[in-house]
DNA sequence: CGATATTTGATATGGTCCATAACAATTATC
DNA sequence: GATAATTGTTATGGACCATATCAAATATCG
C-alpha cells in the first residue's frame, strides 16, 4: 500500500519525464519500445498463435468451428472407433472437459457416441455423413484460405521448418 | 439426440473393428494417429506455447513470476513514466483486466502507480527497487534455464529464426 | 467562460477454458 | 466374490478474457 521512498523519488523523476513532452493535442502517442520483450520466445509465441486462431476462426467461420473442435474432428476422423478417453487425452483436453465439447458437436449431428459391445462403461465416437462433410469443407476452406495465407508470409519452406521447430518444441521441451 | 442411421451402421462396424483386438490385459495401447493434425499449425503452436509456459513458469518458479507478469515488468522498465493504459494496450491486455494485474504486482512492491501531474486521471508506473531487482534476477534465471533449454534444443541459428517468424506472424498476419 | 464529449482507472459481470473431486455403472484383479 | 480400477459424467472453482458502466479529470467547442 505504502509508496516506498526509493520509488517515490523516480517517480517524481519520471512525472517530470513527462512534463517536458506534453503532446500537442493532435500528436500521435509515440510506440512503446518493446525492448527484450521481442525476444522473448513465450511473448512472441502466444501472440502468433492468438493471431493464427483468429485467422482460423475467420476462414471457417461458414462452419462454426473452432480450432478444438477442429482437431476433434480430425482425430475422430483418423482413429475411428476410439472412446472419449483416448480421443481427449491424446489432444490434451480433460475427460470431464471433454463431455461438453461432444455434447455441442453431438447436437449438431457431427459426430456420434456409441456404446462398445466390448466395454460397455466406454463411448466410441464415429463421425456422422454429416460431419465428414463438414470436415472435408473445413478442411479445403482451411487450405485454401489459412495455409495458403501463411505460405505468402513465410514461403513453403520457411512454414515447413516452423511447423517442424514448433513440433519439436511441443514433443521435447 | 437420435441417431443417424449411417451414423448406426459405421458405429456398428466400429465396434465390431474393436472385438477383433481385444488388448491382453498388460498390453499397451496403441498410440492414435495424429494425422493432419501434426501438419496444422495451430494445432502445433498451441502445444508449443503451453509448453513454453510451463517451462517459463518452473524457471522463475522462484520468484513467484508468470510469463504476464514477467512481460509487464520488462515494458515498464523500458518505458518508465507510461501510465496504465499505455502498457496494457502495447501487451494486448484490456484495461479492466490490467487493473487486477497490477494490484497483485504492486502488493508484492514490485511496481508502483503514481498520480501524474500532467494529467491527474492518468496512473504513472514505475518499478521499484525491489522490482527492478527481482526482475533482473528473473531476467538471468530466464537466460540461463528457460533460453539455454531452447537453444539446446534447436541450435541458436534455428531459435533466431523461429522467432522472426513468430513474430513476423504476430505482426503481419 | 461553460456545456458537452472524451479519457483514465476502476468495478461489476458474464463467458470460456482449464483443473480437481466425486459419483454410478461397468470391468478388472486377486 | 470382495475389492480395486476405469469410463463417462456432474459439480465446482480458478484463471483469463471481453463488455458495459461509472466517477473523476481533462479536452473540445460553441
Amino acid at each position: 500500500m505504502t509508496v516506498s521512498k526509493t520509488a517515490e523519488k523516480s517517480a517524481e523523476k519520471a512525472a517530470e519525464a513527462t512534463k517536458g513532452r506534453k503532446d500537442p493535442p493532435e500528436a500521435l502517442a509515440e510506440a512503446l519500445q518493446l525492448g527484450e520483450l521481442s525476444e522473448q520466445l513465450g511473448y512472441v509465441l502466444k501472440r502468433a498463435q492468438l493471431k493464427v486462431f483468429e485467422n482460423f476462426l475467420r476462414c471457417v467461420a461458414s462452419l462454426q468451428l473452432t480450432p478444438a473442435q477442429f482437431s476433434v474432428l480430425l482425430l475422430v476422423e483418423k482413429n475411428p472407433g476410439r472412446n472419449q478417453t483416448e480421443i481427449a487425452s491424446t489432444l490434451g483436453i480433460l475427460r470431464p472437459n471433454f463431455v461438453a465439447m461432444l455434447d455441442n458437436l453431438e447436437s449438431r449431428d457431427l459426430c456420434a457416441r456409441i456404446r462398445s459391445t466390448n466395454d460397455r462403461r466406454s463411448h466410441i465416437l464415429v463421425l456422422t455423413d454429416k460431419g465428414k462433410a463438414v470436415l472435408a469443407r473445413a478442411k479445403k476452406l482451411v487450405a485454401s484460405k489459412h495455409e495458403a495465407r501463411l505460405n505468402d508470409l513465410l514461403g513453403t519452406a520457411n512454414r515447413e521448418a516452423l511447423i517442424a521447430m514448433l513440433s519439436k518444441i511441443a514433443n521435447e521441451f
